[in-house]
RNA sequence: GGCGAGGUAGCUCAGUUGGUUAGAGCACAGGACUCAUAAGCCUGGGGUCGGCGGUUCGAAUCCGCCCCUCGCUACCA
């Protein structure tokens, strides 16, 4: 019987360009699906787009283009995003697809047939130019004209009709559940807010739109589309070919291991989507992740601060691993995050090309000059090359748990202790004085640190993929042997095959740069 | 306003149930070495652990008050 796991980010909506932010979920979704599928789980990592709603509507009728054929060319820039950042998804959906369509229609028919849809009002102070509704206290006279007190825009009063989610219904079995689920939501930090909303009670949820067209509309009335969070979560089961339950996806990956998402829709995803899972009588997903902000410079990106780091430029100067190694270092998960181009410098030049790149950079040249090129045979290992294996190894199933608990920054940290212990350790052993007196010493010496290095880098694949591959290769190592049990075994090499070249994996960025 | 998180070296942070000279990485200074991307290794300087008071043989760690920062406080996503 194989091991499942199912993770997944959220879905993006395109009315704007990616951003770090896009960058940030999907890379940390994808070190998780990269890290589970080495530990020898069957994986499935979706992501997607998020294509309907009013605001795509109206940038297609500004464009003069059919929605449909505007949603394919921006949904397209998200998906060459997921190149860009080396994204191992599985699946790409969209909202706009026919097997999404189905499966929010059967999820709007049980949730009528449970009762927890009934049709209403929908009224409040509406900003045309902001796209949103004002509550009372938001909003202030202004010569005699209402107006949203945050963005001084002009208000009026709109009523419409809409369906409704009973998701007041729905208050003491999410806050049981919560409370029986102490790790549903994490961090804790967010665990805590969530909590503290729905005590505070919930109001029902207006779920259908009469005001624009673009969207699924309601199976039983044609004049509504389903409004925006019942569409877009629901993309996470359309995605295993809900409504088929008996269906092979929907039975080995429902329900979900984790949802990646940011802090930002958090209460959807933690609220919302249990709600319209429990209405609809199927399993929660097992963990919602909300992750903090990318911060630049300590201040939130924004045009006229001019302080945007743009994932794709950063990507296209420096490498994907780069950034996809700096966003892991720099960003406690969970918390916002801090980055700039001084530290993502830093970052590339101490632990990158110091550290594991020149690592790898002595030892590869050590062993072309003075063993033929060949991975040496080891020979009486002593206890200092003993323990600096065995340290690895028998780190194993922290690693495993820190993964499982989404710890990434601890993860990381302690595979760069490793990488430390191997250069202290090739420091310490100076196999080049036994190039003359004792050439056994010298091979076991460099078996030892070559085996490190293998370790080091596998555990380093989920997050740079790249490199750590070139590394492998190097030592012949090919792609079906990256795994934690390759980890956990000795000797896994060819002595008798000729190492490839290795380049220099990372460059320095020099001051000018 | 209410609820929550946090304030530890120049910077980013670790510090389990209170216990010996408070730790790591980066940055800075010095040293020995040479396999390597002038990389790596060793040593060192640097902290009234936000402030005041309390409990205790002993507190960064527990209690009280105060100061500061940040998050959440519903239908843009």
């Amino acid at each position: 019987m194989s091991k499942n796991f199912y993770i997944t980010t959220p879905i993006y909506y395109p009315s704007g360009k990616p951003h770090m932010g896009h960058a940030y979920s999907s890379i940390i979704a994808d070190i998780f699906a990269r890290f589970k599928r080495i530990e020898g789980y069957n994986v499935l990592f979706l992501t997607g787009t998020d294509e309907h709603g009013q605001k795509i509507q109206k940038e297609a009728e500004k464009n003069k283009k059919d929605p449909q054929i505007f949603c394919d060319e921006l949904s397209s820039t998200f998906k060459s995003l997921t190149k860009t950042l080396n994204l191992s998804n599985d699946d790409f959906i969209r909202t706009t697809e026919s097997r999404h369509f189905k499966s929010v229609n059967e999820i709007w028919n049980r949730l009528v047939k449970s009762g927890d849809i009934y049709l209403d009002k929908y009224s409040g102070w509406y900003s045309v130019s902001d796209e949103a509704f004002y509550d009372d206290d938001e909003i202030e006279d202004k010569d005699g004209k209402k107006i949203s007190r945050l963005s001084g825009s002009s208000v009026e009063w709109v009523e419409e009709n809409s369906y409704f989610f009973k998701l007041s219904a729905w208050q003491d079995k999410l806050l049981e559940y919560y409370k029986k689920n102490k790790d549903f939501i994490l961090p804790l930090s967010r665990r805590n807010e969530v909590v503290s909303f729905v005590e505070k009670g919930l109001k029902d949820l207006s779920i259908s739109r009469t005001s624009f067209s673009w969207g699924i509309p309601v199976p039983t009335n044609n004049d509504h589309v389903i409004y925006v969070w019942l569409d877009a979560l629901t993309n996470y089961i359309s995605a295993l070919n809900f409504p088929d339950t008996n269906d092979r996806k929907f039975r080995n990956f429902w329900p979900a291991d984790v949802h990646i998402i940011g802090k930002d829709i958090l209460r959807f995803h933690a609220i919302y989507w249990p709600a319209f899972l429990f209405a609809a009588e199927l399993p929660l997903p097992k963990r919602i992740f909300g992750h903090g902000w990318i911060l630049s410079d300590e201040k939130k990106m924004s045009k006229s601060l001019g302080n945007i780091l743009d994932p794709i430029q950063i990507i296209t100067k420096y490498g994907v691993d780069q950034l996809r190694y700096y966003l892991v270092k720099e960003v406690s998960l969970g918390n916002d995050g801090s980055i700039s181009m001084e530290n993502l410098k830093n970052c590339i030049n101490n632990d990158l090309a110091n550290n594991y790149g020149n690592l790898c950079q002595r030892v590869f040249s050590f062993v072309k000059k003075n063993c033929n090129n060949k991975i040496p045979k080891a020979n009486n290992l002593k206890e200092v090359d003993l323990k600096l294996i065995g340290n690895i190894k028998s780190s194993v199933p922290s690693l495993i748990n820190l993964i499982n608990k989404q710890d990434l920054n601890s993860y990381l940290k302690m595979i760069v202790s490793f990488s430390f212990e191997a250069n202290k350790y090739f420091n310490d052993s100076e196999p080049w004085t036994y190039k003359m007196r004792d050439p056994e010493r010298m091979n076991t010496i460099l078996y030892t640190i070559i085996e490190q290095i293998k370790n080091i880098s596998i555990l380093l694949n989920p997050i740079i993929p790249n490199s750590t591959q070139t590394v492998l290769e190097t030592l012949n190592i090919s792609q079906d042997k990256f795994s934690i049990e390759n980890v956990l075994k000795d000797n896994i090499f060819n002595h008798n095959q000729e190492l490839k070249n290795l380049d220099i994996l990372f460059k320095k960025i020099e001051n000018d740069n």
